[in-house]
RNA sequence: GGGGCGGUAGCUCAGCCGGUCAGAGCAUCGGACUCAUAAUCCGUGGGUCGUGGGUUCAAGUCCCACCCGCCCUACCA
């Protein structure tokens, strides 16, 4: 099959990544948060046709999780792998998320890739070899930043005195980049979003840049550095390198020159810096091309405070899709806190959102209109028009043709929103001002009225009003299809659509507009409630 | 300590460079309707716009102080 109009085979893929999750623990909402926001961008994105290459993974070196294995009994890899394996592929895989491929830091595609790239740096001058020192908390077993000390020079955390401690490792010339670093900023200024992220970091990096040490010897849970053995790479090249290795830098050039540069990172607030800083230096520093963008999502919070790992309050995903289930649970966050801000949340919103937006406006929608085209054609969707002459691509009366263009203005505001701002509760609800509309639009017509009227000409009205709602739902299906798959497929097969247009992940956004697409003659069923009234408001 | 952001109807929030800016959605209440998941549609509610000053003909909308919450201030993803 020949590649989509707007897809050429030399073209870049939209290349979106998730961070890489450190797999101490458990998946919770926050990593859950910004995966599901980039599956609904990379789904959003494949709608419009484009070539797209969606990347998580997780992140498994360090002392952190050398220390839990050994406290579990097992090997970190052991430990990684557990986790991996039975914790946090199974969420994604829960959540239908469609990552196309996930990297893990322990794998030899990246470790191998990661060797080569710092000795590349070392070789050009980009590390050296230094000495950190600073005041160690033996509690921590880390060092802390002067500034974090309490009266007294006590760890914060331990309230114990903190130690002066002396290490040698290498550092990278991270100092050199603050001015190129401002000015990339400066010469794109959608780098780094939202805007309020960008100032922070704009602020950071004017104060000036210290290297970065990016090596550690005390413990042996990473990747070791090629010409010093004894040495294992710390965090930052490690994990910020997987969005390259994963792709094929260093060893498949084809892939790399495909997808390469990303073209949005996502990250949560705490690693935004690590993204709007080092990493575009470290790749300064190794001439490769720079990201895109890089997003900041903000913390979920739950009755006003953050949600971290110190505070899960007690709700995981799970508690949350076992109740809601896993389209409403993509929907809710997306829907409820605008992308990049911190939000809060609660049971009870999402309760409430969930009968309003979920099964009142837009499931209910899709049940009358059903129930309607069965109960008055016995399910075969009739053809629409004036006197049943007019071209199907025409709306047939002013109260069609206000239907069509709100359908037509919906869909564009929601490409540009959800497409290319990231705009996922300003973009599902310009969609939903379209459900809306036609719940409006079915209340006027009244298609219950008209169906009494047995004319020729009353049948004909009744059609017309009756193709139109489910020219619409069709409309409906695709483009809350990124958000809420497994709900859409349920409406697309409700519409009888698939034998006349194919599958719904087929259908292009630059379509959905178009007037007339779902043809008479579709086998419309009631199908299945798409969102079930809930049970009890708890548990 | 320094820097930034926020405090607007019961809830979640819009309100750009000052003059219909006192709003939206949800919830509430009233009405219409019955195709549908007791759903839908229409209308409604009057909240000192954190506190106290100030500038101005005019201030949520600018200035100052204060109170409250959050974030950043480099090596924990």
């Amino acid at each position: 099959m020949a590649a989509t109009g707007s897809t050429t085979a030399g073209e870049s893929a939209f290349y979106v990544t998730t961070p890489i999750y450190y797999v101490n623990d458990a998946p919770h909402l926050g990593h859950a948060y910004t995966t599901v926001a980039g599956d609904v961008l990379t789904r959003w994105h494949r709608q419009r046709g484009e070539k797209v290459w969606y990347l998580t993974g997780t992140d498994e070196h360090g002392q952190k999780i050398m220390r839990t294995a050994e406290a579990n009994g097992v090997t970190p890899q052991q430990w990684c792998d557990k986790l991996v394996e039975e914790a946090w592929k199974p969420l994604w895989s829960h959540l239908s998320i469609a990552n196309d491929d996930f990297i893990r830091t322990t794998e030899p595609r990246h470790t191998k890739r990661v060797q080569e790239f710092v000795q590349d740096l070392y070789d050009k001058g980009e590390i050296y070899r230094g000495g950190y020192e600073g005041p160690y908390c033996v509690g921590c077993e880390e060092y802390k930043s002067p500034g974090d000390l309490l009266e007294g020079d006590l760890c914060p955390v331990h309230k114990r005195q903190v130690e002066w401690l002396k290490e040698e490792n290498y550092f990278f010339r991270l100092s050199d980049y603050g001015p190129r670093l401002l000015e990339f900023y400066e010469s794109n200024p959608d780098f780094i979003q939202p805007a309020s992220a960008r100032n922070e970091v704009l602020q950071f990096v004017r104060q000036g840049l210290q290297d970065l040490s990016i090596s550690r010897s005390t413990f042996d849970w990473g990747i070791p550095i090629p010409w010093d053995p004894k040495h294992v790479i710390y965090v930052w090249i490690d994990a910020l390198l997987n969005y390259a290795t994963a792709v094929g830098y260093g060893s498949d050039q084809i892939k790399f020159d495909a997808t390469w540069p990303a073209n949005v990172h996502l990250v949560g607030k705490d690693i935004l810096r690590f993204h709007a800083v080092i990493w575009p230096a470290m790749l300064m520093a190794n001439g490769l091309p720079l990201p895109g963008r890089v997003f900041a999502n903000g913390w979920l919070m739950v009755g006003g405070e953050k949600m971290s790992k110190s505070n899960l309050t007690g709700i995981s995903p799970r508690q949350l899709t076992d109740h809601f289930g896993v389209d409403a649970y993509r929907y809710y966050f997306l829907r409820a806190i605008p992308f990049g801000q911190d939000g809060s949340f609660s049971w009870e919103d999402f309760s409430a959102r969930y009968t309003s937006e979920l099964a009142n406006d837009f499931g209910n929608l899709a049940s009358r209109v059903a129930a309607m085209v069965g109960k008055y054609f016995d399910g075969v969707l009739p053809e629409a028009g004036n006197s049943g002459t007019a071209p199907e691509a025409v709306a047939s009366g002013p109260a069609e043709q206000a239907i069509a263009d709100g359908l037509a203005e919906s869909t564009a505001r929601a490409d540009t929103l959800i497409g290319d701002n990231l705009d996922f509760a300003g973009g599902i609800a310009a969609i939903f001002d379209f459900v809306k509309q036609v719940n409006g639009y079915l209340t006027e017509q009244a298609p219950w009225k008209v169906a009494k009227d047995e004319s020729p000409e009353g049948r004909a009205r009744l059609a017309t009003i009756l193709y139109t709602a489910a020219e619409s739902l069709r409309a409906i299906a695709v483009l809350l299809n990124p958000v809420m798959p497994a709900t859409c497929a349920k409406l697309w097969a409700s519409l009888g659509a698939e034998p006349h247009l194919g599958p719904l992940a087929d259908q292009r956004v630059a379509d959905v507009a178009r007037w007339g697409r779902l043809p008479a003659g579709a086998h419309v069923t009631k199908g299945e409630i798409l969102f079930p009234r809930l049970n009890d408001p708890k548990s």
